[in-house]
DNA sequence: GACATTTGAGAAAGAGGAACACAAACCTTG
DNA sequence: CAAGGTTTGTGTTCCTCTTTCTCAAATGTC
């Protein structure tokens, strides 16, 4: 902020840092590769190649192996891989009913995983922030000397402000406008700063990094938990919306006349597609939590027709409120995540048809409904992928002596 | 498509393309300003400014006149502006009642405009397609004959491919599956592309560079005619979704119970919105068209409770649906336009009282509501930004001769 | 084993902005 | 009205970074 920077004008150091950024995005995304590979990826001569990777190589963040031969004719070409000590990150998630930490390397290879059950109901900011202090303590631990922490970034299953973690709403941890970033931020003193986002969010970015989204530019992802959220990528980035309170999918009204919901309206789509929702109409009692949710799914696999009819129900109201969405954001692909990952099945037809009924023609022939592919970890999988973008937007910066004159201004 | 060109890959002339766009840009969208503005707005120096206003004065696109004296100490910066003949772009509009065309120079003014009645209902793309070739007939012969064409857009109410101008669906022009682009294309047969996009969306645009948004980065424009679109700007750019049908808030369902609307779905937001579901509650023929949506509003301007009744009631959906696009976009200003803006003094007291029901306090705390600035003409303004694009992005290419190796190769 | 093909290596060239020194044009001040 | 301070245009040199070009190395094919 104070660099009074207009990131307007270029210069030359502007096409080495975009040069790099290109490089070591494209090994972060898609793995190693060789030299060619990235000469015929990126449209550079070999020469600015050879330069580049050679400043990457010395700054620990690439390393580079002699070709595997594959039978073409000419002088092979060596592989160049993301060095997943050179660059690491930790990644945290405060879900509904667990806490998770893990380190994740450069290439997105996560090195150490923990998950703790977290008590359903209500836990206090610090309660939280140091169960996470003792994970990520437990985590670096087990990593080696020589990785280089570079970012951390944090997956919130609640309304958070980006630029600084406010959690402005989080009714499963019955939060409502706590500092959680400024807490965590205190309790784990990491050398680097630490991002926030929300879960839903965090998930549609690693879907679309390395899940069933990848090459897709315009997603949208729906996260069933207790609630519904949702994460939007637009032209290739997510959207965030002015604060990053965007993809709030769960409370879109869709029932004006409907339920209560915890967010304090009426309606919103979450009272029809939750699994309070989907628990009453399969007639057990709202409140039974994933278990009770699991059960109907087993009941459903097993052919009751009550749980199948359930799962109809709220295969409709999924459909309703995703046409909207779709009707609005044009996406190529939505995914659904979460506890709806394994509901796909049963809530298919009914989705399909009413996005049939309700979404424009135009629309409807492009996109297509799957479920997502990474699993409950998505969340904090992307929360690894947004600790790395400043990394992957700037490698120069991570290759220099990190007391520079710009790190001293903004200090 | 053919140029292969990755885009990853940046050198020297990409630098020199950037700046120059930035220059041009500044221009186009904030207007003459002094040599020394551009160096402090660019962050360029003195001497690259220098250069690169010299290309463009060479090339037309600008022009420098003495400084005029502001009674500040220091040599005085002479003012550089957009030259608007030297590159000049068409726009035209199908409305609901009206075509329109018109020639904007580049910095945004327009030189030459005409509107024309269009019988209300169906019309045929052929009788379309000649009454605009006619108008552009007239203007482009109204211009001065130093005058450079650079491009051209179409603003169409309807759902629009935006790469070739392939019409979905019009419903109040009769349209469906219509090579709109084909056959504006031969039949205008301009030397430059004609770029095509719907109403609202080149509203959104012509608000957010010359309007009630100007400035802001997350914007939400609905735009009332016969139905209702929308149109985002998402991080200071058009969203257009994967294939430029977003936007389409118009049919978000929002009543479960409702009417059929004219997309073959029931309950969209647009039958309760629209000038239909107005007319209705205010007791009068649903079809009236424009007039009757006047008349309607000097009766609520004169104290009607009939018509403020209508308006309230019309207040309170738009503000559940605006209340479902605001929760998944978070954006910081929401613009009626078309007939929902000289509405907007009766609908407002409803439809914030919804958005305080139904939007999430973080989001809600964010979000403006307001009438556009512009008028009518928004989507008209809009096709020539569309259209001045291209130039603005790369202003290099309009600087050489036509004929590079580029033109030919793609030719 | 000769030859085509692909790629790495290294030096020279080219493009473009930054830095610097200086001159020009304005203001203020006595 | 002249001197001095300030801001900006001008022109030259320098620096950064990529491309271009040439040659050598490593592989496959005949």
């Amino acid at each position: 902020m104070l660099s009074g920077r207009d990131e307007l004008g270029h210069r030359s150091e502007t096409v080495r840092r975009a040069n790099l950024s290109a490089i070591v995005r494209e090994l972060h995304e898609s793995g190693p590769m060789s030299r060619s590979d990235l000469v015929t990826r990126t449209g550079l001569t070999r020469s600015a190649i050879r330069g580049l990777i050679g400043e990457l190589v010395a700054g620990d963040l690439a390393s580079e192996s002699p070709a595997a031969l594959d039978g073409t004719p000419g002088r092979p070409s060596p592989v160049v891989r993301p060095d997943p000590n050179g660059a690491i990150v930790l990644a945290f998630e405060i879900a509904v009913d667990s806490l998770a930490a893990a380190a994740v390397g450069l290439g997105g290879r996560p090195l150490e995983h923990l998950r703790i059950d977290l008590p359903r109901g209500r836990s206090s900011v610090d309660d939280i922030t140091s169960a996470l202090a003792e994970l990520a303590a437990t985590i670096r631990a087990r990593l080696p000397s020589t990785a280089t922490l570079v970012g951390a970034g944090t997956a919130v299953v609640g309304v958070i402000r980006r630029r600084d973690g406010m959690v402005s709403m989080a009714p499963n941890l019955g939060w409502r406008d706590e500092p959680l970033g400024d807490r965590l931020t205190t309790a784990l003193d990491l050398p680097v700063p630490i991002a926030f986002a929300n879960e839903s969010d965090l998930a549609a970015l690693a879907e679309h990094r390395r899940g069933a989204a990848r090459g897709i530019d315009d997603v949208l992802l729906v996260w069933g938990s207790v609630g519904v959220g949702g994460g939007l990528i637009v032209d290739g980035a997510p959207l965030t919306g002015s604060a990053g309170y965007s993809g709030e999918v769960g409370h879109i009204p869709v029932n004006p006349d409907g339920l209560p919901c915890r967010c304090g309206s009426t309606g919103c789509w979450e009272t029809e597609v939750g699994s309070s929702a989907l628990l009453r109409r399969a007639g057990r009692p709202p409140e039974g939590g994933h278990e009770a949710v699991d059960a109907v799914l087993a009941a459903a696999g097993a052919g009751d027709p009550i749980a199948l009819a359930a799962f109809a129900e709220t295969g409709r109201w999924l459909g309703i409120g995703l046409a909207g969405a779709i009707n609005v954001l044009n996406p190529d692909l939505v995914l659904l995540g979460g506890r709806l990952a394994p509901s796909y099945p049963f809530v298919r037809l009914t989705l399909e048809a009413e996005l049939d009924r309700r979404v424009l023609r135009a629309s409807r022939r492009l996109v297509r409904v799957v479920p997502t592919s990474l699993g409950e970890d998505a969340p904090l999988l992307g929360a690894a992928e947004l600790a790395f973008e400043p990394l992957l937007a700037d490698p120069a910066a991570w290759l220099r002596p990190r007391h520079t004159l710009a790190a001293l201004a903004s200090a």
